[in-house]
DNA sequence: ATCATATTTCAACTCAGTTGCAAGATTAGA
DNA sequence: TCTAATCTTGCAACTGAGTTGAAATATGAT
């Protein structure tokens, strides 16, 4: 995602500076393969520098409503966040109940899932959050 | 729901003794036609009775652990608790970004569903959640 | 009735996040 | 350049939701 995606731009066009925490925020989420929660991005932004818990909190409220990030809730009391770039489109979330790992899934059209649903009729649907629980691959092999 | 399912039966299944915070409980629940917050269920017992939260809390993970509830997560920060007996199956929820109202949908059986999805070869999925976020009718009418 | 176990309570705590306001950094205008 | 307005970050204190450990109470079995 990160060599794709032009964080200085993406910042520049929702109008926000290209500050070095908010940078870092985009990056440490480019790189990561999975969501992360608030405070595990708090703890790699302070392997290179202070850094307060209330600015991570900010930043990720603030791209959250900007539709830079995606916020997902999966078990854990903790929310997952996510980059929401062209590259990187909503897909399902499965969480290993062994070892709580968290893994992103194919996406599928969000049309294709509302018609399965038959949601009701007049509703629109904007998004579709899906979590799958279950036991991973790596796990079921230690039964 | 609550006309459906005998609790003192379905506690006693459970190997649980029928006290009345227990089935209180349970009665808050099948009345309910959404799920409720354990802030709501805790409101809601304090009307009859003097409870402590510590008890309703211990009371819905157990009930949860042992199938008897269902533990959503929706957008809100207060996990969600709904009957799982067998006339109310897992199903998804539509939440309305404007009113924030929570409907439940009919239910999509799990395994076309994970089908659908096409989760990774060896997982096994044992829950998934579907949440739908976006306008209800009514709401959108008033635009 | 006595004892073991199950259930509820209490006080104190954790964890994730929020608030208000002060301090520092950046940009635009005089 | 200096200054003011604005944006960004930091600090301390707080909230809400849930958890912990241990004590008190209730219930069931003998």
């Amino acid at each position: 995602m990160s060599d794709r995606c032009n964080f200085p731009q993406l910042l520049a066009l929702n109008g926000l500076r290209p500050t070095p925490v908010r940078l870092a925020v985009l990056e440490i989420l480019g790189l990561a393969d999975r969501a992360l929660r608030a405070g595990e991005i708090l703890e790699s932004l302070r392997i290179r520098r202070r850094v307060n818990k209330v600015t991570v909190y900010r930043i990720l409220d603030d791209f959250t409503a900007r539709g830079i990030l995606r916020r997902i809730n999966l078990d854990d009391r903790a929310a997952h966040y996510e980059l929401a770039c062209e590259h990187h489109p909503p897909h399902p979330h499965f969480q290993c109940l062994s070892c709580r790992e968290v893994q992103c899934l194919d996406p599928v059209p969000l049309s294709r899932m509302w018609a399965e649903i038959q949601g009701p009729l007049g509703n629109r649907a904007d998004r579709i959050d899906i979590r799958v629980a279950g036991h991973c691959h790596k796990c079921r092999e230690q039964e």
